[in-house]
DNA sequence: TACTAAAATGCATACGAATGCACTTACAAA
DNA sequence: TTTGTAAGTGCATTCGTATGCATTTTAGTA
């Protein structure tokens, strides 16, 4: 094996000094352009790229950012991936990929610490206080990505958190069902704690209050896939009594719930019952599924994950959350009109 | 911001020398257990982590795999990237992730190789040659996965490569869509260079001339969502000549296919015409599609991938390729019996 | 108890690039 | 020409850990 061709090669060489190399590697150096030419000669000639495994031991600035997700069946995380991903390439940042299987993480962030991440973004996933803290003595900034720390109000925040207007969203759908006329509407949630369904099912439940109704039934589909089916099982096990709408907490559940309704229990979509989601995952639109849902503005959380990144990286902003607004998709699995 | 807690703050705690804290952190180095343990006391103290970035410096070992996708779109590669991820953290390793737009990724693969990374894999990616013996040079092992470099006899392999047999596969579904009477069987192309693409259709062409059948019509969807529907409005464009059966590339494809079949010109599946796709991915088992398919063995590639990294990685093995049997997935959206 | 092999320990150096500092050179203004 | 200023350059050091080597300690055996 050829031994590493480093900046001194270089340098040699280019009969220039190795800090001559450094500069004019680094932006904004102080180097002639006659040198600059002649490094970079030499480098040609010697297939020289910079470390960057050094260069980031002396800089203390790896230009990693620690990515945590669990879940990539749910087809938004990986489109959240792909777009954070080439958001802080654009930043010169790099990501270090870290699948979790959703509970506490420490030693996947004991992991991510060790090597000098830039920060740390973590989706689909919990948070404690002190793992928030350990990061923060590391000088690891955390953003929380749909997903939040439940603070107390004097307290700081522990890590920064980006999310859409769940609660908000909720609401837009539980005024959409109402006005479609429906009686019997029930409410399938994610996973309890996480509180995106906190948010989601409080404001869905408390619009519905406002339009003098309630939530007729509830289970339980731990944003799984398999746990939505069989939550809808149950949800529909009664005949006499059978919801004549189901909010889903997430898309990747309702398109199960509407597998279900219509492959097991032979319902109608929309006629018997109405379906709904919310992310406005790309299978949503499909043809089969036309799932009426609230959209997640994902560009712009994406974006306030890169700015809050960088303000905490460069200007030592402190932690803070950030809410972006929802929309509402309709589409053909909900009734519109009052029938 | 508190300065970095380093081995030597640990030494000094501890009273021992810095060697015996970095010993304490290598397996199988020699330590007595009564300095371990007090190494790790004071560690504990300090709230040391060792420094992953250091560490690589010197041994030249990052234990860090690059890993370059496209498409996550396609669910099949979001999970390909979650077992691979989770399979790579079982040897020590993981993942640097670079999203490229799927052509060729000089800039990513620079990139890539200034993390000195120990190794990379490429999946739904091309690699031309220049760029896999700029990662040889590098030290960089290169797995393709789901990709093969068309290679002369002669020459060694410039790179591994993992994938199944997609030939065999193409064959399978050929003698299951003439088993099932089809006449007029049409095939829509993935990217027309891919290797994927190139041995499934040459696959599913032979096995049909051995069968006495040929392809009907023939039209191109580039692996994606949209250019698939656009291929399937072509081939179905003249009533008077419609396919009775439609092989599509992949499941990605198959599943927008099936939908302008359906919701578009009103067909229905598989009473008036059949479609099979491959991969298998989750999509094709939902209730609303049941699409017939190829899978491909991902969990076997997977660990094939894992271990010609090691090999190269730590016996020095030459770069090979390894193939995967397929297997056909019998569901709905074919039509099963002659009619 | 004496002797030997093995284990444990510390010292010093190396990994590859960035950077503060001191110095030289170039160039413009007086 | 002299002076002042800025740009360019090289030296030497630093980042945090691993490891070869020499040395000391321990344990094992006769």
């Amino acid at each position: 094996m050829r031994p590493n061709v480093t900046s001194l090669h270089v340098a040699r060489l280019a009969q220039v000094s190795q800090s001559a190399v450094s500069r004019t590697y680094t932006p904004g150096a102080s180097v002639s352009s006659a040198t600059r030419e002649r490094v970079l000669d030499a480098a040609q000639k010697l297939g020289y790229r910079p470390n960057a495994i050094a260069r980031s031991l002396i800089t203390k600035r790896s230009r990693i950012i620690g990515v945590v997700m669990s879940r990539l069946d749910n087809q938004f995380y990986p489109l959240v991936l792909e777009k954070l991903s080439k958001r802080l390439r654009e930043d010169g940042l790099h990501v270090l990929l870290f699948i979790s299987d959703g509970g506490e993480s420490d030693d996947v962030l004991a992991e991510i610490l060790q090597y000098q991440v830039d920060g740390i973004v973590m989706a689909s996933t919990e948070l404690s206080s002190a793992l928030a803290r350990d990061c923060a003595n590391a000088g690891s900034p955390v953003v929380l990505f749909n997903r939040i720390t439940r603070q107390a109000a004097h307290e700081p925040h522990p890590a920064s958190a980006v999310t859409s207007d769940n609660e908000a969203g909720a609401r837009m759908m539980a005024r959409h069902l109402v006005a479609g006329g429906h009686k019997r509407i029930a409410y399938i949630a994610g996973t309890e704690q996480s509180s995106t369904n906190v948010d989601r099912e409080r404001g869905f439940r408390e619009e519905l209050a406002l339009l003098g109704k309630r939530i007729h039934a509830r289970a339980v589909g731990h944003y799984s896939f398999e746990a939505a089916k069989l939550a809808a099982r149950e949800l529909f096990s009664n005949p006499a009594d059978r919801p004549d709408a189901v909010f889903v907490g997430s898309d990747h559940m309702a398109l199960a719930v509407m597998d279900v309704l219509r492959m097991e229990l032979g319902l109608r979509i929309p006629e018997d019952v109405s379906v709904a989601g919310f992310d406005n995952v790309p299978q949503a639109a499909w043809g089969a599924y036309q799932l009426t849902t609230v959209e997640q503005p994902v560009d712009l959380m994406i974006e306030a994950t890169a700015t809050m990144l960088r303000e905490q990286l460069e200007d030592g902003i402190k932690p803070h959350a950030v809410t972006m607004p929802c929309a509402l998709v309709r589409r053909a699995s909900t009734r519109k009109e009052y029938t």
